[in-house]
DNA sequence: CTAACGATTCGCT
DNA sequence: GCGAATCGTTAGT
């Protein structure tokens, strides 16, 4: 088992994290079934900087309190009322930052994802999304604060390692609000994967 | 208590 | 390419 400790996700610079975190796995395992996608894009989000982030200049609210604990737990949260979007809290107490997984490739569980997904066959789209990629892996509200050091949720690390030529560094996406935030370079994604959530 | 608004996705044109 | 779907969170009355 390569199941990624608690220290992994307390580093301090998210940014690198967000980049590093891109073909680790992301396995859940609920009511018996196991699902796992490789993460193939992410986007990281700094609490004291970073207007993006939802915990944006210490802003303290029951949503964002998770991600002013130490590095390691879950961040759900609904978006527009319809998709659960999954994010891992990082960095040490009172730091709320986080990466927001974007789309990973399916590996684990396949028929199981379809099913979740209302999809008789597989396609480019079945975990391709921040809220895809949860329905798929069974992930919602009641993940919110979960440990990933767990046995519900959790990321293994299988030694896949892309160069620096393989990984695409561009501006995030749906953070128009954020200003000139909105043009920070801190979405990262694997070149050509079929899977990430936009082109 | 009320109202506005999303770190999106899917289906239809 | 465009617009509807849909509801918890947030801030303001």
């Amino acid at each position: 088992m390569a199941k990624i400790s608690l220290d992994y996700y307390r580093q301090q610079n998210v940014v690198h994290l967000a980049k590093d975190l891109l073909g680790k796995y992301l396995f859940t395992r609920i009511d018996g079934q196991l699902t796992s996608g490789m993460i193939v894009e992410t986007e990281a989000y700094n609490g004291r900087t970073d207007a993006a982030c939802h915990a944006h200049a210490y802003k303290r609210t029951a949503r964002t309190s998770i991600m002013y604990e130490a590095g390691g737990l879950a961040y759900v949260y609904l978006c527009y009322g319809i998709h659960h979007l999954f994010n891992i809290v990082t960095n040490q107490e009172e730091y709320a930052d986080a990466v927001l997984i974007r789309a990973v490739e399916p590996v684990d569980g396949l028929d199981i994802m379809l099913a979740r997904r209302g999809k008789s066959k597989p396609d480019n789209r079945l975990t391709a999304g921040p809220g895809s990629l949860s329905k798929a892996l069974g992930i919602n509200r009641s993940f919110y604060g979960e440990s990933l050091d767990g046995n519900t949720i959790w990321l293994e690390d299988r030694n896949i390692r892309f160069s620096k030529g393989e990984i695409v560094e561009t501006t995030r996406i749906g953070v128009d609000y954020a200003g000139d935030d909105a043009f920070l370079p801190w979405r990262f994604y694997v070149k050509d994967n079929p899977y990430i959530s936009k082109k």
